[in-house]
DNA sequence: ATGGCTTACAAAGTAAGA
């Protein structure tokens, strides 16, 4: 089985639409988790993706804030939805990806908490929740690991931008939420959890800058290039070798009204397993 | 000058993003 899939965190998909639209007619995913849907399940507007050929669409949304959406072309199946801190946000959903074919698969869509302003969990309860996510998103995942050795994808806006070159400046970012130490080590911890391979970087060198988000307030996001990159696609090791292509879709964020984060494109090719 | 903007909302200012 060969498939695409793209992750993007759209902020509101309503006021979107034509964006998303224009995305999927031009890169053709067969796959997209979308992120910060902003908007209940009901008030998802399914009519344009059924319109264009996507007519398998599952939802984990909330009124205003947060929400989750996995879309696809091909056969999809809702594994579920998880409240991994109790917060009751609707922050993950999982699908399973050709059910009933050999070669099936389990994609995981996320939108980890941003965490406020202030690095500092007894003084932010936002930092906290957001430190709290990432822990239980590892123990849900080293247990996995002990039962499951099987295909797992894993995607999202996980707010945390890793590497010295997932950010514009290292060190003026090492106290900005996001890039601090203890958030790099949470998630190295998720990762390590289930031996996760980062698909981003397996394709760019840890030596390259790679951005997949800047701020709304710059007055040229291209000239000053404060970006960071907080969207993520991993895959489990049973899946090593089958990632052939990787492309961040940079243009997207000149769009008109773009989203503050671009959407990344991952190629996969089971018959190379 | 990493908040300068942008979103949703029982709609004017508030909360939130990161």
């Amino acid at each position: 089985m060969k498939f695409s899939l793209a992750t993007w965190n759209i902020n509101s998909v309503r006021s979107r639409l034509n964006l998303v639209k224009r995305f999927l007619q031009t890169y053709q995913p067969d796959i997209l988790c979308l992120q910060e849907i902003k908007c209940a399940n009901g008030s998802f507007p399914s009519e344009m993706f059924h319109s264009i050929g996507y007519n398998h669409i599952e939802l984990n949304g909330q009124k205003a804030y947060h929400g989750v959406a996995t879309i696809s072309r091909m056969p999809i199946e809702r594994v579920e939805a998880r409240d991994f801190n109790g917060s009751g946000e609707a922050r993950h959903i999982a699908v399973r990806v050709a059910p009933g074919e050999a070669d099936n698969l389990v994609v995981h869509n996320f939108y980890v908490p941003a965490g406020g302003d202030v690095p500092d969990e007894k003084a932010n309860p936002k930092f906290a929740q957001k430190l709290d996510y990432l822990r239980a998103m590892s123990r849900w995942s080293g247990g996995h690991s002990r039962k499951d050795t099987g295909r797992l994808i894993l995607v999202g806006d996980l707010n945390v931008a890793p590497l010295e070159t997932d950010v514009w400046s290292h060190k003026q970012l090492l106290k900005v939420v996001s890039h601090t130490p203890i958030e790099v080590d949470h998630m190295e911890e998720l990762r390590r959890s289930h031996d996760w391979i980062d698909v981003m970087r397996q394709h760019i060198p840890p030596e390259e800058n790679l951005f997949t988000w800047w701020s709304y307030r710059a007055r040229d996001w291209r000239a000053s290039n404060r970006g960071r990159r907080l969207d993520h696609i991993w895959m489990t090791p049973a899946l090593d070798r089958t990632a052939t292509s990787l492309r961040v879709i940079e243009e997207a964020r000149d769009w008109e009204k773009p989203s503050d984060h671009i959407p990344v494109l991952a190629e996969f090719d089971l018959s190379q397993e």
